[in-house]
DNA sequence: AAATTTCATGCAATCGATTGCAATTCGCGC
DNA sequence: GCGCGAATTGCAATCGATTGCATGAAATTT
């Protein structure tokens, strides 16, 4: 009911149809030609004429209609962020890094005037997103994550489609990622662990996940240069899940329960991991060490706090959304960017613990 | 440059414009109202031609543009979710509570088939909500919280927008809310923890935010059943911050060294007053007892595991939701809606610890 | 074979704003 | 007093789709 019967003259009801420019255009006295431009602040209108329109339509509450503005300009203010997730699991909104993420793009698009549409879809079906660039909903598109996805990404690039993504940076990639430096992420973790005299690592995360692949093997590396190998039977493939973390740490403890440090991909799985030890007597860092990915807040507020390797989440905001608006305008699109990787270390990964 | 040059005729380059109903149209050898009428699967357009059109639409990645559709038929399928923030503590997006409800209220208008603009906002400019509705970005608003602007928002109600808000259900209310029932979460809290024989309690949470005094409330009047009374000491005026969580059980703890009980008005809150239990020696649960609010995934997991209170994240989402688009279909505002409120109890608030 | 339906499609107005160009007014010089 | 440029403002086309009404062809009736 909010739109409905036609004002009879003038000012409309107060109830009823929304007011729009000829309204305003009536009560001025003027077309709407000149209500628009005295709006955009145009030099043509007389700025006794202007003053006079804007005054009344703040007194109105008029707000230029934007579907309409959009329509005729062409032009549109609003960037889609997409997450992915895999129906499987259900994963991935749970991770509070994604939070983190979508805080910081929030911020960043707000301070640049885009709006944002947050849309969860389907990782098998991420050919709608293209959708949302076709229909017009969005200008262009940011996702965070690219999952198994790469070939479909690497397609979606070559239909020109304004797109970011957030993620690891792969050979033969036609798209834009801005991501941090995984590999060497895991070879801090593994020089850290090694550092603190530990012998015996496990690893959790989906190495399916390019990033997750490349924490991998930055952390491997880091090992092997130590002298000390992974086998099988100490990583384990994991969701970014509280529970799924909670019930592989369990598996790896019991399978081999001389193991003394953990590295997980994510906060998530490192706090869910600690859980996992506490419920087998396992004191940390005291008897097991425990790294984390990513440095969401509660990382240092964790018990113990946590160590963990920290992703610029502020950064990562703002270049997502530069690099996105300089290929709106045209430029060809960015290389992908490299952002700052260091690792926070904090009581869970300490060789002395406090009592 | 995304948007020039014309297609000279027919199929349009692959670059450049997009792809427009009259394009299809020429294809197809009809006219644009019957491309219209063949995609929106209406009965007056022969089946075979309705099929041709479609095919070719799928063949040609062609979609219809929603912002010319929105312009003409006037309906908008994009719902704002608004999260306020207070910009002297940047306070509000931290907290995991909104982002369970952010994945939530995804789910619940995706599957509706609504689009969500999620957008941070100082809540000193709550009016600038108005401006999305009349803009026409959006066609309705979900907040996030009352916070301290409970007058705002019952003008804006009364200038008929259509608005839900989750959180507490207040006197001379006469917007829509959706929330818990906090007084009686803060009761059960306080039931608990007399039955654990707690008696030195604190509070934690800013209770001129309208959920955390109802909170506060229910929490003082069961310990008052009790025979236990509050002062002015045993609870702090807290920001949903963990940093500010820390600083204030801090201080609380420094102040009054034989506390036995901490209730915090989230569990972020909670969590942080567990790491400066710890920076103080306290064991948890046995010399101090947490209990958090909200139930948070994490809260399960953390360490001790949390005691809390559950929110009915699911369900609050569809309920925001569904109060919204009762309102949008001309329905008269439906009245508040409370959700079950019930304490889980975990290791945190214990009376006998594990070891 | 003429008249009447039925079916399928096209024409043109419309949604609410923007903008190139034309029109009007005013001032001022000659 | 007439002409010309500058300053304002209005007219009408346009953005891309939707839809009431008109149109024309085919099918049916008589």
């Amino acid at each position: 009911m909010v739109k409905s019967g036609k004002s009879v003259q003038g000012a409309p009801a107060d109830t009823g149809r929304r007011m729009q420019m000829a309204d305003l255009a009536r009560l001025a006295g003027v077309s709407t030609s000149t209500v628009s431009r005295a709006l955009s602040g145009s030099e043509l209108i007389n700025p006794e004429t202007r003053e006079r329109i804007r005054t009344l339509a703040r007194k109105f509450n008029y707000t230029i209609n934007s579907v309409a503005t959009g329509l005729r300009s062409g032009v549109q203010r609003t960037i889609a962020v997409i997450v992915p997730f895999e129906k499987t699991s259900r994963q991935s909104f749970a991770d509070p890094f994604l939070h983190g993420m979508i805080g910081s793009l929030a911020d960043a698009l707000t301070e640049r005037g885009y709006e944002m549409l947050l849309s969860r879809i389907d990782a098998d079906q991420l050919d709608t997103v293209a959708t949302l660039i076709d229909s017009g909903r969005a200008a262009g598109v940011i996702l965070i994550g690219q999952w198994r996805h790469h070939d479909q990404l690497n397609a979606m690039a070559a239909r020109g489609l304004p797109l970011v993504v957030w993620g690891a940076h792969l050979p033969h990639q036609d798209y834009c990622t801005v991501g941090g430096d995984n590999v060497r992420g895991g070879r801090l973790v593994a020089e850290h662990l090694l550092a603190q005299g530990r012998r015996r690592m496990v690893f959790l995360g989906d190495r399916g996940l390019p990033e997750v692949a490349q924490r991998y093997r930055g952390f491997a590396a880091g090992l092997r240069a130590g002298g000390i190998g992974l086998s099988a039977q100490q990583r384990r493939t994991v969701p970014f899940l509280a529970e799924s973390g909670r019930q592989a740490m369990l598996a790896l403890i019991d399978a081999d329960p001389t193991l003394d440090a953990v590295f997980a991909s994510s906060d998530l799985l490192a706090m869910a991991a600690v859980g996992a030890l506490r419920e087998r007597q396992r004191q940390v860092p005291a008897d097991v060490a425990v790294v984390g990915y990513d440095d969401v807040e509660l990382a240092a507020h964790f018990n113990p706090p946590l160590s963990t390797v920290r992703q610029p989440i502020h950064e990562a905001g703002t270049a997502l959304v530069d690099a996105l608006l300089r290929m709106l305008n045209g430029k060809a699109a960015p290389a992908s960017a490299l952002l700052e990787t260091r690792l926070i270390v904090r009581e869970s990964s300490q060789a002395a613990s406090r009592s």
